[in-house]
DNA sequence: GCCGTTTTCGGCCCGACTGTTTTCAGTCG
């Protein structure tokens, strides 16, 4: 068969085999570093900002952090020949299915190595079955007790909860602050964490307790109180899930030491690491407890000599190692550490920057609210513009809006605003609201299958906002799904492209887009890319966000409201323009209605300029 | 296996907690 016959491996099929090599290599005893190798080229290449094999097959060899010579060749050999021989002999040498043990709480490479030797367990149900029947005790380091803990970690396993969406993580952390926070001898209880981070899936919650009686917090944590298990808890920390819901680490802190506590416990681990790198390059060990001084030996001072620096803020602790603060939302180690040290970072967008909303529904296709509650919501929000986007013709199942229903709406919103002109004149204007809010009439466009648009180009001049989005017929091929989208980026009339990879976190993949073709007409065009707020959506990605503003596009954060409580999604769409190292001058929402109407009305000008 | 304005060889982040191999290895975050 033909190289060219097959498809190239995606960047995450190539992560997913190097994260299996480094479990192997693990599990066969190989040194760590050597695995950690592996697992670190892995990770960069699923973050890759253009498509990795097809790019090492013909030569373009284009740099990665973590992929060297050796990785390099495998990525050549498996995009040219189909294969990876060195993958295929580890395979040969141990089943892949031992990979999956290692999933199992408690369960390390040791322990793999051990049962899969001594009693040739190879899937996580041999494991069970051994366990079960007593065969693992005896074995060189397993008791009775530990093999109890092998099923209990098997068993959860088998419930164990998916990752939570970045809004019910939110208030499922809100509510355990809420009960720490009034115990006793509680100073302060600060949430960290991927929460911290802003990432759009939350696995534990980390909760930092600053206390003198860290005995006592603890143990008032872990009940009596609505916790359902504790597998684990120590003098400092501890551990505890949730009934049906999710594993809230906690640590405690003294007081006035909190700034590399927070580092510590914020994350993310890859930061954290090349953080402690920097400090031990310049002669410091770092940890949650601040910065320790090192001696000749490479080794940590003790007794007299011992030297610690704290610091109560994070910001101090940066500044200990010539950094600029850097924003949890960035603590990636993606080029955040680099640009503190030059202090090149991003003023990254607030949510207090954002002027207005570009894309919400009312009752009239697929919302919940009517016209007005949402229009009322938004304003007391002191937003300065909504744009009420409800679907287009096509999108039945929507109920999508006919040109003549489009007429109706519109006479509907000009009496609202005409009543918003009224308040403003006579001083009648709502709490919380600014003086000259107006509510723009928009629309979800239907891209349709064929690639035309659901309305002609005479109803579309007539909106003030048109938002384009593709709904249907997901499963084209890369090269029509592209050009659909390339002919809503350079019609006239669209201004922003909603949730532009079409995604649903843990439920429906990307569309299969040739993004840098995308990038490249959005940019051209003055076409804004959508960073859609609402949590199971949030597309584009923190990744594609940045590719997106590298390329020279403009972004809207919207909240796709479907009903009035869900105008709040704008601070979803916020944290993941901010993990985007996205700046308030990148976001066409950010810019005042006058602004934002003449960047809208200016779009023929600016494609029939290219 | 990767990497280098101290190195192309010799390093590679740090501590808490658990259980057991009673002085430390394994696992985790």
């Amino acid at each position: 068969m033909a190289p060219d016959a097959r498809p190239a491996p995606g960047n995450d099929d190539l992560a997913r085999i190097f994260h299996e090599i480094g479990d192997m290599l693990e599990v066969r005893g190989e040194l760590v570093f050597k695995v950690q190798a592996y697992h670190r080229a892995a990770d960069a290449i699923a973050r890759a900002p253009f498509d990795v094999a097809p790019a090492y097959a013909v030569g373009d060899r284009r740099p990665i952090p973590g992929v060297g010579s050796a990785i390099g060749d495998k990525i050549v050999e498996l995009a040219t020949t189909g294969r990876m021989m060195f993958h295929d002999r580890l395979r040969a040498e141990m089943p892949a299915s031992l990979v999956e043990l290692l999933a199992v709480p408690g369960v390390g490479p040791k322990t793999v190595r051990v049962v899969w030797q001594g009693l040739g367990v190879e899937t996580l149900d041999d494991l069970r079955h051994a366990a079960e029947a007593g065969k693992l005790r005896g074995l060189r380091g397993i008791s009775a007790a530990t093999e109890q803990r092998i099923l209990d970690g098997i068993r959860q396993l088998d419930d164990r909860p998916q990752r939570m969406l970045i809004d019910r993580a939110q208030s499922v952390a809100d509510d355990v602050v809420a009960q720490l926070a009034g115990a006793p001898g509680v100073h302060r209880v600060v949430q960290a964490g991927s929460l911290r981070r802003r990432r759009e899936t939350v696995g534990d919650l980390d909760l930092l307790v600053e206390t003198e009686d860290p005995d006592a917090v603890i143990a008032r944590f872990l009940g009596p109180g609505p916790v359902d298990r504790a597998p684990g808890a120590g003098r400092v920390r501890a551990s505890v899930t949730l009934p049906r819901g999710p594993r809230v680490d906690i640590m405690t802190m003294p007081a006035g030491v909190g700034g590399t506590y927070l580092l510590h416990f914020t994350g993310s681990a890859a930061h954290n690491v090349a953080l402690r790198e920097i400090a031990r390059d310049r002669g410091w060990s770092l940890s949650e407890k601040g910065f320790l001084r090192l001696g000749a030996d490479g080794e940590p001072m003790t007794g007299a000599e011992a030297e610690l620096r704290t610091f109560p803020d994070v910001a101090g602790a940066y500044r200990f190692l010539d950094l600029s603060y850097i924003e949890p939302e960035l603590r990636e180690d993606r080029g955040e550490i680099a640009a503190a040290r030059e202090d090149r970072l991003p003023t990254l967008v607030t949510l207090g920057d954002l002027c207005g909303d570009l894309h919400s529904h009312s009752d009239w296709s697929d919302g919940v609210h009517s016209i007005e509650a949402m229009a009322e919501t938004a304003r007391r929000r002191g937003h300065a513009y909504q744009a009420l986007t409800d679907h287009s013709q096509s999108l039945a199942i929507a109920r999508g809006l006919d040109p003549a229903r489009v007429e109706q709406q519109r006479r509907v919103i000009a009496a609202l605003n005409a009543r918003y002109v009224a308040d403003d004149e006579a001083g009648t204007r709502p709490e919380g609201a600014v003086p000259g809010f107006r509510l723009l009439h928009g629309c979800e466009l239907e891209v349709r299958a064929d690639g035309t648009l659901d309305y002609d180009d005479d109803l579309l001049s007539r909106f003030d906002i048109v938002v384009a989005s593709v709904h249907v017929a997901r499963r084209q091929t890369r090269a029509e799904l592209t050009r659909r989208t390339l002919n809503a980026i350079r019609s006239p009339h669209v201004d922003v492209i909603a949730h532009p990879a079409g995604r649903m976190i843990q439920e429906r993949a990307d569309l299969d887009l040739d993004w840098e073709a995308v990038f490249e007409a959005a940019a051209a065009t003055g076409t804004a890319l959508e960073i859609n707020g609402s949590p199971p959506r949030l597309d584009l990605s923190a990744e594609r966000a940045r590719q997106a503003i590298e390329a020279g596009c403009l972004v809207a954060i919207d909240s796709d409201a479907h009903r009035t409580t869900e105008l709040d999604s704008l601070r979803w769409g916020v944290g993941q323009a901010r993990r985007g190292w996205v700046e308030a001058r990148h976001v066409v929402n950010a810019r005042p209605l006058a602004d934002l109407l003449a960047w809208a009305a200016g779009k023929p000008q600016r494609v029939g300029s290219h």
